[in-house]
Parts: C-alpha cells; sequence; structure tokens
DNA sequence: GTCTATATACCGATAGAC
DNA sequence: GTCTATCGGTATATAGAC
C-alpha cells in the first residue's frame, strides 16, 4: 500500500505528481519547466526536489501512477458480464472515459511512443503488457467461441487502443482541420468515439461480409440506408 | 516551383530541413537542439539562422515539406484503378511505406497531436484537411457503390490512418513489450502492419457478420480455422 | 520541512570579421 | 555566404538559513 488518494491531495508528493502529469502531457518531458510543476502544485521548487527527486524520477512516477489506475478500471471493464464484443466495447467505452477525466494521459503515451519510450523507465513495460493481456484474454475468448476472427493479439491491441487514443488525443486538431476543409464541425464526445472505433472494428466498413472469399458479391443490398 | 530535390541534397535549405526533421522527430520542438541540428546538416549554427530563420520557422517548414510529399503519394495510391476495399488498402500500405522511408514523418505528426496542435500553422491544417480528402473520396465512393457501411467519413478517416501510424510507430515500444510479457517477440514489416490495420478495418473482428441485427446469430460457423 | 538565493550550465539568436 | 565569439536569458539542481 502507498498512500491515500484523496480529492483534494493534501500530500504534497499526489499534489506534485498530478501537477506535473499535466505539464509533462501539454509540454513534454523535454519541455516541461520544473518551475510551472511547482508553481502548479503549489509548492516551492526546492521542496518539489526534496519530495520527489530530479526530473527524470518525477516523471517515472507520473507514468506510472497514470498507467496503474487505468489499468484496475480497465480490468474491471474486462471482466463485465457479456459476450467478447461487448467486452471489448466495455474495455474502449472504459479507456475514452479515463483519457477523458484524466487528460494528461493519452498525450503522455503517445509523446512516449513517438520517442520510440526513449525515456519509458523499465516498470512500464511490465504495465503495459499487463494493459495487453486484458485485451489479449477478451480476443482469446472470442476467438475460442468462434465469434472473432484469429488476429495476431498484440497488433490487434495495439491497433484498436492507438485508434481510440488517436481519435481521442486529435479532438482539437480534427476541428481545426475540419474547418479549414470548409466540413461540418463536430465536437464529438468520448463515448460517441469509443463507439465509433467499436462499430468500425468489431463489424468492419464493409457493408457485404466477407466479400472478398468466393462467395458472390452481393452488391446493393437494399434498405441499408 | 522551389528546389530541385536531389538525393545528396546539395542546396544549404535542403540539408538543413532534412536534418531538423530527424532532429525534431526524436526530440521534438522544445527538446531539439540548434546547435544539434546545425551539426547534422553540416554547417554552422549561424548559417542555419541565415538560410532559414528561427527554429519555428524551421519546424513549420519541416512539418510542411513532409506532409506535401505524403499527400501526393496518398493521392496516387487513391487514384489506383480497383474497389473502394483496393484503394483503401493502397492508401493504407503507401502511407506505410512513406511512414517507413520518411521516418521522422509519424513521429513528427504523434507529437504534434499529442499537444493538441498547439505549434501546428494554418498551412497545415489545410494540408491535413487534403489528405482527408483522400480518404474521404474513397469512403463516399465505396458507400456509393454499397460496398460499404456509411460512417462518419471523418472519423473514420482519423481512425484509419491513427490506427495505422500509432502501429507503425509502437514498433519498437511493442517489442519491448513483448519481452516484459513473455510474449513471442516479432518485428513485422511495415507491409504487414498496413494489411493487418486493412484487414480489421475492412472485414471487422467478428466472425459472424452483422450478428447483432435480428437476424439469426449463427454460432461456430464450422471451417473458420 | 520550508523557503531564498545562487551555482552551473546550456540554449537560441545575433554581431561582426572575413 | 561563411565562420567565431558572445550576449542575454533561462533551465535544472542545490546550498544553506530558518
Amino acid at each position: 500500500m502507498k498512500r491515500s488518494r484523496s480529492a483534494v491531495a493534501a500530500d504534497p508528493h499526489e499534489r506534485i505528481v498530478a501537477a506535473a502529469a499535466q505539464v509533462f502531457a501539454s509540454s513534454g518531458f523535454e519541455g516541461a519547466r520544473i518551475d510551472e510543476i511547482a508553481e502548479r502544485a503549489g509548492i516551492n521548487k526546492a521542496m518539489l526536489y526534496y519530495h520527489v527527486g530530479d526530473k527524470e524520477r518525477l516523471y517515472s512516477a507520473v507514468l506510472l501512477e497514470s498507467i496503474e489506475r487505468a489499468l484496475s478500471l480497465l480490468r474491471a471493464a474486462a471482466a463485465t458480464a457479456g459476450s467478447p464484443s461487448e467486452k471489448l466495447q466495455a474495455v474502449l467505452d472504459t479507456l475514452a472515459a479515463f483519457g477523458t477525466s484524466n487528460p494528461e494521459f493519452i498525450p503522455l503515451i503517445m509523446r512516449e511512443v513517438a520517442s520510440g519510450g526513449r525515456n519509458l523507465p523499465d516498470e512500464m513495460f511490465v504495465r503495459m503488457g499487463a494493459v495487453f493481456r486484458v485485451v489479449g484474454d477478451v480476443l482469446a475468448e472470442g476467438v475460442e467461441q468462434g465469434v472473432f476472427r484469429p488476429t495476431d493479439p498484440l497488433l490487434t491491441h495495439v491497433t484498436l487502443v492507438g485508434a481510440l487514443m488517436y481519435l481521442l488525443a486529435t479532438e482539437p486538431v480534427r476541428q481545426r482541420v475540419a474547418r479549414a476543409a470548409g466540413l461540418p464541425v463536430a465536437d464529438h464526445n468520448p463515448a460517441h468515439l469509443a463507439r465509433h472505433v467499436g462499430n468500425l472494428f468489431l463489424h468492419g466498413l464493409e457493408a457485404a461480409p466477407a466479400a472478398s472469399r468466393k462467395t458472390v458479391t452481393r452488391k446493393r443490398r437494399e434498405g441499408s440506408r
């Protein structure tokens, strides 16, 4: 057991980590300023070093604390009663909700992915493996029941989770792109985005099922709109 | 017409932009050091400022030059003869190939997405809109022909492209995760990743087609393996 | 445990000689 | 056009008083 989590976070360590998560997420590791983190945590810079050590240790603490919370939520979602499809959708919904109530999480992960995970502490890979296992088990269950096609589980997991995180993270960019392209500008809530990803991945984009086989390609199955 | 593109890039401007792309991609905007860019371009720091101006202008030049090249390749891919599904797969293949022969591109884009596009110049949004239109047109064509289900095209485009870019970018992270989780470590080539995404998106994960409708859920359609 | 003051280093940008 | 030298600003990290 580590520290108790309270809403106001009286614990200096927690206040610092929470503030650091925000700054690291919005500015990256190199761009984050210790002064800004200290200020946002409401303490002095010297105190920050006293409590959590240098910038690198603080960064590791932020990442580990984030993924730890995400992991336990995702595990709970996958333990939901229901079909593998429903479990997978529950995982996506949970990830979207977590990414929204913890807006630092997705930028943090995406920056690390962009840098090839160069600054990731070893413990992070273990946690990421645990997250994979949550999705991987659902996929395996689906294949076993014959409701999922067999695929490379790690690739499918990354595809699924990456697509949703990307969709969530691009919200502001997407709106500006829509404006620049003369498209209708819509702001989608996270739940909607999770459903879009789930729908797309579960049923596929093609209207005709398995049209690539040697079965007859059914053109224009009427009543589709 | 701007400048001629040669392999060795005798033009100082090009050498600088190419070097900057590498450094910005691996260190981010704030983390990138002008000295390192100059050194990697084989010129003096003062010359860098003489040729391209300050850090921000250099960054914009890198982004615009990258997406411009990607855009023309993607347009060519979408102009391929074939079904909408084949065109979509061609676009994915092209993006994967481009991301591989231009390893700076995906990290650059992902970092910007992670920061909400805060440092993106206005011209970038126009280009990103053009990239969307390439995919959007293929999607519209597929819907028109009745082979694609109608979806929000912008969301589907971002989901598709985001999934592939994420898959490509996580290659090194994925291997370390696999090692930490005791999974078989595989290094997939970009073409394979593009096919994984295309396959998943086009046909979906579910073995039974449209099982969510009121049609009979066909359990265990035999001969699936 | 908390804060002020500062050491130390580095970075972006430019001045100015050639 | 090219380079050296350097200015001005700011960053991480710590020393030391309280």
